[in-house]
Formats: C-alpha cells, sequence, structure tokens
DNA sequence: AAGTTACTTTTTAAAGC
DNA sequence: GCTTTAAAAAGTAACTT
C-alpha cells in the first residue's frame, strides 16, 4: 500500500519535472521566435495531455515540447516552419516532424494542412512589403489552389511564390533570394511555384 | 475511361525463406563473388542477382530476405539462383525452401487529379496523415485489406503492405469508391 | 539555369546492439 | 529504437557544370 502511494508520488514528481523542464524550453523557445504568450499557453495545454497519456515514452521532452510548440502555432492560425522551429530547438527538423505527427494522431488534435495564406502577413512584414502586396499574395494563393495547384506543395514555398508574384506585380520587387530567406526554402522552388502560378494567372511577362 | 485496376503495377517484392542450415558468413563473403558483409554495420551478407534483379539479404541462420523483386516468380527465380550459388559452395540447402512473400509494393494511376487536401478532410483527419510541409504524398491506411496507400496530387498512387497481389486490386476498388462517394474524383 | 544525386514517406523480413 | 535492402510516388535541397 505505501509502495504504491510512495510510486505514485514518485511519477508525480517525475512528472511535474517532466513537465517544469518542458515549460521552460517552450518558453525559451517561443520568446526567441516571438510568438505570442496565449500561443506558447496553447502549446503547454497540449504538452501537458501529451504527458497524460504518457507519449512521451521513448522520445525527447526537447522533441516533445518543440513539437507541441510547432502544432500550437498552427492551431492559433500563425504557423511557424518546421525548419523555423528546428532553429531554435536542439531536436533536428525530421524528428521534430515525426514527434509532431504522432502526437497530433494520439491525442487526435485532426490538424488541417495550412494555408500558405497564414504565412504572407508575417513574411510581408519582414520583407517590408505594403498591404496591397499582401492582398495581391493572398489572391494568387486562393486562385491557384482554387486550380489545383496546392496539392502535395510545401506552404512554405508556395506562400514565398506567391509572395515574390505579388511584389512584382504591385511594382515593390523583392528579388527571390530575398524572398527565399524569409521563408527558408530555395530560389529553386520559388521558381517553380512561381511559374506554375502565373501561368494558372493568366498572367504573362 | 481506363479502369484504375488495370494500370496496377507491382514495383516490388519482399519475401523471406530459410537454407535449414546455419552458416558461416565470413567464409560465404571470401568465396561468393559480389558479396557485401559488414557485420559491424549490419548482421546480414547482401547478394545481388542481376537476371531478375534483387538483393538478398543472407543471415548467420540460414535464413534469407530477398528484395527488389518485380513479381513473386522473379522472387523464386532469384532465390533460385542464391540457393544454386550456395550449393557450389558445398553448403547444404533443402530442397525446396518454404518462400514466404512479405510485402508487394505496387502503384497505379487514378487517371485525375487530386485534391488532397479535400480528401484529407472527406476522409477524415483522424483516419489520415498528410503534411505536404514533410512529403507531398496523403498516408492513407486501410483495414481491409490491411495495406497502407500513398495518393499524390497527379493522381498517381502507391499500395504498400499487401501479401497478395489482390490486395492492391481490391485497395484501389476501395479508394475509387470512397472517392466517388464524397464526390472527390472527376 | 540545368543536371545529377540524394533525401523525405510507406511497407517488410532478417540478427544484433 | 537503430542498423540494411528494394521499390514507387512528387517535392525539396544541395551539389556541380
Amino acid at each position: 500500500r505505501l509502495r504504491k502511494w510512495q510510486e505514485r508520488i514518485r511519477t508525480k514528481d517525475a512528472g511535474e519535472r517532466n513537465l517544469q523542464f518542458a515549460l521552460s524550453e517552450t518558453d525559451r523557445m517561443a520568446s526567441s521566435l516571438a510568438i505570442p504568450r496565449s500561443v506558447r499557453e496553447v502549446a503547454c495545454v497540449i504538452y501537458r495531455r501529451a504527458l497524460d497519456e504518457d507519449l512521451i515514452r521513448g522520445r525527447s521532452i526537447e522533441g516533445v515540447a518543440t513539437s507541441t510548440l510547432y502544432a500550437a502555432c498552427r492551431m492559433e492560425g500563425i504557423p511557424r516552419s518546421l525548419e523555423e522551429v528546428a532553429a531554435v530547438s536542439r531536436v533536428e527538423r525530421k524528428e521534430i516532424g515525426r514527434t509532431y505527427r504522432y502526437v497530433a494522431q494520439e491525442l487526435n488534435l485532426e490538424m488541417e494542412p495550412v494555408n500558405p495564406k497564414k504565412y504572407v502577413p508575417r513574411f510581408c512584414s519582414e520583407l517590408e512589403l505594403s498591404e496591397e502586396v499582401q492582398v495581391k499574395a493572398n489572391e494568387i494563393i486562393d486562385v491557384t489552389t482554387e486550380k489545383g495547384l496546392l496539392s502535395g506543395k510545401s506552404p512554405t514555398g508556395y506562400a514565398a511564390a506567391a509572395i515574390y508574384a505579388a511584389s512584382l506585380l504591385c511594382n515593390e520587387k523583392k528579388t527571390q533570394r530575398e524572398v527565399s530567406d524569409v521563408a527558408q526554402v530555395t530560389e529553386v522552388t520559388i521558381r517553380n511555384r512561381y511559374q506554375e502560378q502565373i501561368e494558372a494567372m493568366g498572367i504573362h511577362e | 475511361m481506363t479502369d484504375p485496376k488495370d494500370t496496377i503495377n507491382i514495383e516490388n517484392v519482399v519475401a523471406s525463406t530459410g537454407i535449414g542450415q546455419e552458416l558461416d558468413l565470413q567464409s560465404v563473403a571470401m568465396d561468393l563473388e559480389g558479396a557485401d558483409y559488414d557485420p559491424e554495420q549490419f548482421p546480414g551478407l547482401v547478394y545481388r542477382t542481376q537476371n531478375p534483379k534483387s538483393a538478398a539479404l543472407i543471415f548467420r541462420s540460414g535464413k534469407i530476405v530477398c528484395t527488389g523483386a518485380k513479381s513473386t516468380d522473379d522472387v523464386h527465380e532469384s532465390l533460385r539462383i542464391v540457393f544454386d550459388k550456395l550449393r557450389e559452395l558445398q553448403i547444404q540447402v533443402n530442397e525446396d525452401p518454404e518462400i514466404v512473400v512479405q510485402n508487394i509494393v505496387t502503384s497505379a494511376d487514378l487517371g485525375r487529379n487530386l485534391n488532397l487536401n479535400a480528401i484529407a478532410i472527406g476522409l477524415g483527419l483522424e483516419n489520415i496523415e498528410y503534411e505536404p510541409e514533410q512529403f507531398p504524398g496523403l498516408v492513407y491506411r486501410l483495414d481491409d485489406p490491411e495495406v497502407v496507400a500513398l495518393l499524390f496530387g497527379s493522381g498517381k498512387l502507391v499500395i504498400t503492405g499487401g501479401k497478395k497481389p489482390e490486395d492492391a486490386e481490391h485497395a484501389v476498388d476501395k479508394i475509387v469508391s470512397r472517392l466517388e462517394d464524397l464526390g472527390l474524383l472527376e
């Protein structure tokens, strides 16, 4: 009887220490990515659920913490790409992606694919592009998605290409290099998506 | 209109078997030309056949895994070659070792583009995995037949995990009817 | 900018760490 | 869990030319 109780306390303490470390790591990563406090709280709620459902076994605390932060950003509509979260985590991108898929599946988070438009405000702001460019980029994303161009494509590359195209159309040109730097995708990807998008939009130049 | 079933193509067959005899892989590696054996890296010896093309993983226990063949017939032919090679090295090999197909990888084409986003939501987010940031294919697990399908925006797909060629046909049928029910095909 | 190579996903057995 | 082997799908990346 006493032994079981001691074990319960030990497990509870281990869980509390686990949670405390995870929360401080989440806070550290969120701070360097300028993620709002409300999103960090969502991340912590998901982490606590993962801990309660014993999903941490065989995985690193840091990996699960990074994954839940990534998931929370998506849920709150201000996604960070896996490369962005990986840059402030000591867990590599591949592991974060795997852990995220596992946690999302086990907790039935029912995550919808990221809409590339969710990246437009942040990327455009980092590029100091006007509201007009943002509106145009969103229009390009809407129209080309409707024509079926989005299936299978990475949301970051898709958003980057639309922003590049919109910057040209609005005479606020940014180079592919500048856009690729903020979106963390290669210029080759921007070029490929850009070509498809302007063709689907019926734009010639 | 082409029946998607007619586009099914077997791309890889994995099978296991055994010669019923323990092996000294070090000496097999010495005598068998083209054998790759690095026990520090992997306990199995790798031997590749050219016609049909396949790779056999030969283990100390005498068990063998054959992969890379394009049909079950090719698996049998490849393993026949491996058995004969071992016999040439004065190794006793059972008369007709049982060969068990463990996995068949198939490709097919639905013939039209797919809106993976709509399919993900339509089939139920809890049943599928679609993370285009990580992989362009949508992962769909079927219960009967018990296989995994990877669906792509082009309408092409991969079916893996099946043990019989019919598994892929049944899977394609189910996928087509489910997508039709959802109005996500054509 | 084009070309090549390589990695992402899924499946499956084997033996050993 | 990892290691190795094969194969397809399509996207992305990192090289060299």
